[in-house]
DNA sequence: ACGCCCCCTTCCACTCAGCGGAAGTAGATT
DNA sequence: AATCTACTTCCGCTGAGTGGAAGGGGGCGT
C-alpha cells in the first residue's frame, strides 16, 4: 500500500471533498488509513505549512494556501480567465445558467458555472464531476475526443433518469449529429425539468472544452441560445489563441 | 533546514507562483533547493496523484486535482460563493473593477476579482497580496484589526506611488475615520490613475472581509458608490450568516 | 554526420527520518 | 469522581528515502 511518506500526506488531503469539507484529527486519520500518531505528525506539518487551516472548533479544513495554488492551475489561469468575461455576457443575455467543462477521463469536469441569485436547482458545481452521457457538455466533450476515449466511455452508460440515454448505440447516433451540427442537446437525462445546450470550444483545431446553457424548456429558444453559445465559444478561442499567457492542455 | 520528506514535497509545490507557472524539473529542483534526483522522484510522486500535471513540452504546472481541493477551501466555498450574485449586481450596476478580499496575515488576500472585457490596469489579481496600507480593502481590513495587528503593520508602511501614506500617525488617523463613517478610501496611493472606495463585509459582529471597487476618480459619484456598495456587503453579510453551509472563519 | 551540451531518468548501498504502540493530558459527559 | 473521547508526546527500531554517479536521448551548432 501507499507506505511512501508523499502518498500519506497527499492522502491526508484527499480525505476532503465535497461532503467533507471540515474534518477532526482522528476522522481525517481514518480516512487516509493512518494510525492517529502518524495522522497527528503530517496534519501538523501541513498545517504549519498552510495546506491546512483549523476552524473555531478545531477541525481543520483546507488552506489558503492550496486554494492560491490552485489559481495558478493551467485550467484556472488559461481558460477560465479567458471564458470569464464571455460567460458573463451569455448569462446576461440569456439569464440561464451557463457552463463551462473540461473532459477529465471519463467525466466531466465542471470549470465555471454562472448563475443568478435564485439558481435553478442545477446538479453541477465548480470542481466537480458528472458523466459524460447524461449532460450537454458531455456529450460535446465526448463528441470530439480521442475513439478510444469515446469506446470506453460506451461502456458505462449508467442510468439517471427515465431520459437517460443507456444505449451505446443511439448515443453514437447522437454525438455524430453533434459533429454535423456542431452543439448537443439533452431533455431531462441528467435530472428531471432541466434541458441543455452546448457547443465545443476551439484553440486552433482542437476541442480544448465545452460551454453550456440549462434551461427549463428548449423547444422555442433553440436556435437563439445556440447561436449565442457559439458566438461566446468562438470568442474565448480567440482569446486563447491570442493570449501570450501559459499554455494549458 | 527542512529536512523531512513533507517539507520538501511542499516546497515543490511553493517553487509556482505567478510568475512561475510553468517550470522544468530542473527549474523545479532549483527553486525547492533539493538535488535533483530527490526532486525527481517526489515530482513523479506529484505528479501521478495529480498534483502536478505535465505540460505539451514537458513542464510541470499545478494539476487538477490541487484546483479542485482549492475550490473546498472555506474562504472559496463560504465567504466566495456568498458573495458571487452581489459583485455581479455591483459590476452591472457601477461598471467598475469589484473586489473582494480579506485578510491575511499583515497583507490583503483577493479572494474574487470581476473585471469586464477591457480591465483597467488593476495591479490586484485573484489570489494574489497586496500590502494593506495601500487600498481601499486594506485599509478597511486594517481599520477593524485586532490592535496588535495594526501596530505590526504601521511599522512597514512602504512607498509605492507619491501619494501612499508612510507616516504612521496620518494612518491612524484615517483608520479612526474609516471606523467612524465606515468606509475607506484611497487615491493613487497603490498605483497612479485609480483610486477606491471600501466597506467591510460583517458576519454577525466581526468583520470578515472587504468589499471595494477601483475607478479612476472618486470625487463626483462617491456617495453613490458607497451606498451601492454597503447595500451588497449588507447582503453578503446576511447571506453568511444564514447560510447553512460550512462556517469559513 | 559527429560531438557537445543540457535535461531527464535510473540505480543502489548507507543511514537517519519517520514510524506507531503506548503512555500522558485535557475536556466533556454521566 | 469516574469514564469516555479526542488530542498530544515520547522514544527506540528499521526500512523508506537519499543523492552521487552513471546512463539515456534529443536538440543544436559546426
Amino acid at each position: 500500500m501507499g507506505a511512501s511518506v508523499t502518498s500519506r500526506a497527499l492522502a491526508i488531503l484527499g480525505a476532503f471533498d465535497g461532503e467533507h469539507r471540515a474534518l477532526s484529527l482522528t476522522d481525517l486519520a481514518h480516512r487516509a488509513g493512518l494510525p492517529l500518531a502518524t495522522a497527528h505528525r503530517l496534519v501538523g506539518e501541513l498545517h504549519r505549512w498552510g495546506a491546512l487551516a483549523r476552524e473555531a472548533n478545531g477541525d481543520y479544513v483546507i488552506g489558503r494556501r492550496i486554494w492560491q495554488l490552485g489559481l495558478l492551475a493551467p485550467v484556472q489561469s488559461g481558460l477560465r480567465q479567458a471564458a470569464s468575461p464571455f460567460l458573463h455576457d451569455l448569462y446576461g443575455t440569456t439569464l440561464a445558467t451557463v457552463h463551462l467543462a473540461v473532459r477529465d477521463g471519463l467525466e466531466v469536469l465542471y470549470v465555471e458555472r454562472l448563475a443568478g441569485h435564485v439558481s435553478v436547482p442545477v446538479v453541477s458545481r465548480v470542481g466537480s464531476r458528472l458523466p459524460m452521457h447524461s449532460t450537454g457538455v458531455g456529450k460535446v466533450l465526448l463528441a470530439y475526443a480521442p475513439e478510444d476515449v469515446r469506446m470506453e466511455a460506451l461502456k458505462a452508460l449508467t442510468r439517471i433518469t427515465a431520459y437517460t440515454i443507456t444505449q451505446p448505440a443511439r448515443l453514437l447516433e447522437q454525438l455524430k449529429r453533434v459533429r454535423a451540427e456542431g452543439y448537443a442537446t439533452t431533455g431531462e437525462e441528467m435530472s428531471l425539468g432541466a434541458c441543455s445546450v452546448a457547443v465545443p470550444v476551439r484553440n486552433g483545431d482542437s476541442v480544448v472544452a465545452a460551454l453550456g446553457m440549462v434551461v427549463p424548456d428548449l423547444r422555442r429558444q433553440l436556435p437563439r441560445l445556440v447561436s449565442a453559445l457559439q458566438v461566446a465559444a468562438h470568442g474565448i478561442g480567440r482569446t486563447l489563441a491570442g493570449a501570450p499567457s501559459v499554455q494549458w492542455k
